[in-house]
RNA sequence: GUGGUUGUAGCUCAGUUGGUUAGAGUGUCAGAUUGUGGCUUUGAAGGUCGGGGGUUCGAAUCCCCUCAAUCACCCCA
């Protein structure tokens, strides 16, 4: 019995056409990171449960992917755990492993297992696959990669410029035009506090992170019933052009200690960033909030701003991320790319460059078996060169043979028959305009290279 | 995890109030053309109508369950 193949849920096959364009996000993505001096890091597909659990919140556990222990792991689970069905508990004994979240976490990880070889600060990049058990649609897969660049052991605000400018200067390239959002953490803290939000700081931030969702009147219904001031709050959010006119009319309203610090480190920023360059706009948003409770300064998100998609980047600075794995005190700040979504923005936006799945440059056509020999010969001559070459495995029709060729977006085929194998004058035929010469294979290759 | 929409050939889609053998375009393969691709033309292959169950004399069509895609929540890249 033969059955329907499919792939898990969230997941997707990459034909050579998808994943020309993947490796161009990918190379684009990769070229930058070098430029800025980031160094390559891999890290496991599966960590120890114990490194991922509690590092994303309630909501985050429950989308990890737990891999079961080899054997025969009910053997080892108490037996009143497998009689109560009490699958939560149940899982601490029968999965000691995880598939990776996100990339930040194992980058903590690795930082604090290898502190006594990194010099810092340390740059390094990631580029590899992540697994979220989240319910698919657009947008969104169970299995997506992530492009992160973070920096380690240093809280220079130099480094916040330098991410801002990779995103700047990543989604130029790849011809993106975009929105990068940016806040900071302090900011945020000192409205909360100013407007009574103090001791409901993170319900807060979840409320305020929704203001261009659900608009200003059910943000501040919502604000009302946690208790503070939120016609006050409200009047504090907003989004504008990152400037010094829109710091210094956010630096009167946050007179308090945090705010003032915020906004000093928002001001340094800034004036990094006046000596850049760049091609997109650098959004002062304050209801950005994001998710993950590890921000302590500056905060990013990117948006794509022609296409209606999630956000395709985001990242922030995070002052004690290794402290849960015990090195206290270094301070990271990072921005991480979804190479997923960038992918399906540039297809909606038609703005891959053409890129076949090509790379053959030649391909031997022979006529008989004596043929089909002799060129698999001159073909590894031509690829000693440094052609990338092929040989049509069967002395086929001729028809057949180009039509291969020309299917495959192969520019270049050599018929080889009696004739030409006994002259050493090669029949070479140009299949864009259908020319075709006389070369010995010197003279090819001589073209070609 | 909650709710809505959709599922017919490799791909894009027709398919009448439930009625004979489920169609088209495109792609694939073969021939027209024995050593010359794209264009043309002829033909062929390709379908458990997502899967399972039910109603009916009869189901692609109606009902239930399930799987998948998609959209909105939640959350996120």
């Amino acid at each position: 019995m033969s059955q329907k193949p499919s792939v898990p849920q969230g997941t997707r096959d990459f034909s050579p056409v998808e994943m020309a364009r993947r490796r161009y996000i990918f190379s684009t993505l990769e070229a930058v990171f070098k430029q800025y001096g980031f160094k390559q890091l891999e890290t496991p597909s599966l960590e120890n449960l114990s490194t991922l659990t509690g590092k994303y919140g309630d909501e985050g556990d429950k989308l990890l992917f737990k891999v079961l222990n080899s054997g025969d792991y009910l053997q080892k689970a108490p037996d009143e755990l497998v009689q109560a069905k009490d699958s939560k508990e149940l899982i601490k004994h029968i999965a000691d492993r995880g598939l990776r979240y996100d990339l930040t976490v194992p980058f903590a990880r690795y930082v604090v297992m290898h502190q006594h070889e990194i010099s810092f600060p340390f740059k390094r990049y990631q580029i590899q696959p992540v697994w979220r058990a989240d319910r698919p649609q657009k947008g969104r897969y169970r299995e997506f990669y992530q492009c992160d660049a973070d920096i380690v052991g240093s809280d220079s605000l130099l480094y916040e410029a330098e991410l801002s400018c990779i995103y700047d200067e990543a989604f130029h390239r790849l011809g993106i035009p975009v929105s990068i959002r940016i806040n900071n953490r302090k900011v945020l803290e000192s409205i909360a506090i100013r407007c009574g939000f103090g001791e409901t700081f993170r319900d807060f931030t979840v409320i305020i992170d929704k203001l261009d969702k659900i608009g200003e009147e059910k943000v501040a219904e919502e604000l009302t019933a946690l208790g503070g001031d939120a016609q006050a709050a409200v009047a504090l959010l907003a989004s504008k052009t990152f400037n010094r006119e829109a710091l210094d009319g956010l630096a009167k309203e946050l007179n308090n200690e945090v705010g003032e610090k915020g906004i000093a480190e928002l001001e340094e920023l800034l004036s990094y960033l006046e000596t850049q360059n760049l091609h997109n706009e650098i959004i002062l948003d304050t209801t950005l909030a994001r998710g993950l409770n590890y921000y302590t300064g500056t905060i990013y998100e990117v948006v794509a701003k022609s296409v209606k998609m999630g956000s395709i980047g985001g990242g922030g600075r995070y002052d004690d991320l290794t402290g849960i794995f015990g090195l206290k005190g270094v301070s990271g700040v990072g921005i991480s790319f979804g190479a997923d979504r960038i992918y399906d923005v540039l297809l909606e936006m038609n703005a891959f460059p053409e890129l076949g799945a090509n790379f053959t440059q030649l391909i031997f056509c022979p006529m008989d078996e004596a043929s089909r020999l002799y060129s698999f010969k001159l073909a590894s001559q031509c690829r000693e060169a440094g052609i990338q070459t092929e040989v049509y495995p069967e002395p086929a029709k001729l028809k057949k043979q180009l039509g291969y060729a020309d299917n495959n977006g192969i520019p270049v085929a050599v018929i080889v028959g009696e004739n030409e194998r006994e002259s050493g004058a090669l029949s070479v035929k140009f299949l864009q305009d259908g020319q075709q010469e006389s070369l010995d294979i010197l003279a090819l290759i001589n073209r070609l290279k």
